[in-house]
DNA sequence: TGTTATAAAACGACCGGTTGGTATGTATAA
DNA sequence: TTATACATACCAACCGGTCGTTTTATAACA
């Protein structure tokens, strides 16, 4: 029995997750999540309590996906900047391009779409993105302990930097499905990091 | 007497533009822009025939007010790749830093906002983003002319990334208002746009 | 300068439809 | 028998938009 349950909540999430990345949160109604779950109003409140609860939940989902995607390969690597380097060509040649998110990319959608409305929501993003920061950043470090970059960069400068790039990347992305902007931002990420090396 | 019905189709214009800047377009409902413009139902669609012909009038004005802040100062310099830099600093510290959208950036949100819900509007919204694309490129390509820079350079590529840059900061500076987002997107791109140069 | 005609401008009740959410009932499997 | 899982009917609030009516500003005329 528990087993059923706990499938149809799967659903309801990774359901979700495609309507909140298309459609946005708002504007995604629970009764398109009903549609496409093929539930009811009161099989869905049975598993989640409000459309918010339910946000967090397809969140967490999303960022089980989004490490899955992304760290993909990267542990190979010795070098902390190849590592960089990969983990770009995967945010924005998988995530984007595979349309892992159907529709753009979740976590810039939301950040975007939940400023201004949901402090609580909108900073849980950043928090993710925060994070984020924070790897880049001491991969940076450890390029500089190997002596690869030039002297006096700001590694937390570099390390958001970057992040506004995959962002600016996705937001452009999502409305013209053009691939050669994807190919365009690996490329100058690209050349930006050789810059930083000795 | 026609004096006073422009006048307040301006202040509908004006207080919409706010309201879509911090709301957004859908989470801004008529009656939010009602109350801001202390009209009625009646009084709004006299002036505007849809919530979507409002926003139209909008994006005009949000354009409007963008060209004069970013552009101030231009024409002074003529270095090419020092107007390049002008209208980055004047588009972040400006439009951004000093909250000329309140809550971000129009042009940027709506993108995102809009993207998979209105293929008129965002490809409205897009075709503006070209238009910027295309100065940036004519501006290298003078470069280029004189010598300033280094060969077999991608100026659209460029072009691009740099509106892909300044879209990704207005991303993640609305929900944070951290000025050190904006200072740090300044200094990057600067250097990004230093290592351009022969 | 005061009066009146006229059209612009604003009002506000109302529409059908949708929103997120709840309370109650029922089928089913352990 | 009992908890789980889902269905159904319903709620108040809100959505964008319409429409007949009333107010108001101005131009023409006396």
């Amino acid at each position: 029995m528990a087993a059923k349950g706990i499938q149809t909540r799967q659903n309801i999430i990774t359901k979700a997750l495609q309507l909140f990345c298309v459609k946005g949160y708002y504007h995604t109604s629970i009764n398109d999540v009903l549609e496409a779950t093929d539930l009811t109003k009161g099989g869905l409140y049975g598993h989640f309590s409000s459309k918010e609860d339910l946000w967090y939940a397809v969140y967490d989902q999303a960022l089980r996906i989004w490490r899955e995607v992304v760290f993909r390969g990267i542990q190979s690597s010795a070098d902390p900047l190849e590592r960089i380097q990969t983990l770009i060509e995967n945010d924005i040649k998988k995530k984007l391009g595979d349309h892992i998110f159907e529709g753009g990319c979740f976590f810039h959608s939301m950040l975007v779409e939940l400023s201004g409305q949901s402090v609580a929501m909108s900073s849980h993003l950043m928090q993710g993105f925060k994070q984020l920061a924070g790897l880049l950043c001491a991969w940076l470090e450890q390029a500089e302990q190997q002596g690869l970059l030039k002297e006096n960069l700001k590694f937390d400068e570099i390390a958001n930097y970057i992040i506004i790039s995959l962002n600016g990347a996705a937001a452009l992305y999502a409305p013209s499905r053009d691939t050669t902007i994807l190919d365009q931002t690996v490329s100058q990420l690209h050349f930006y990091i050789q810059q930083l090396k000795k």
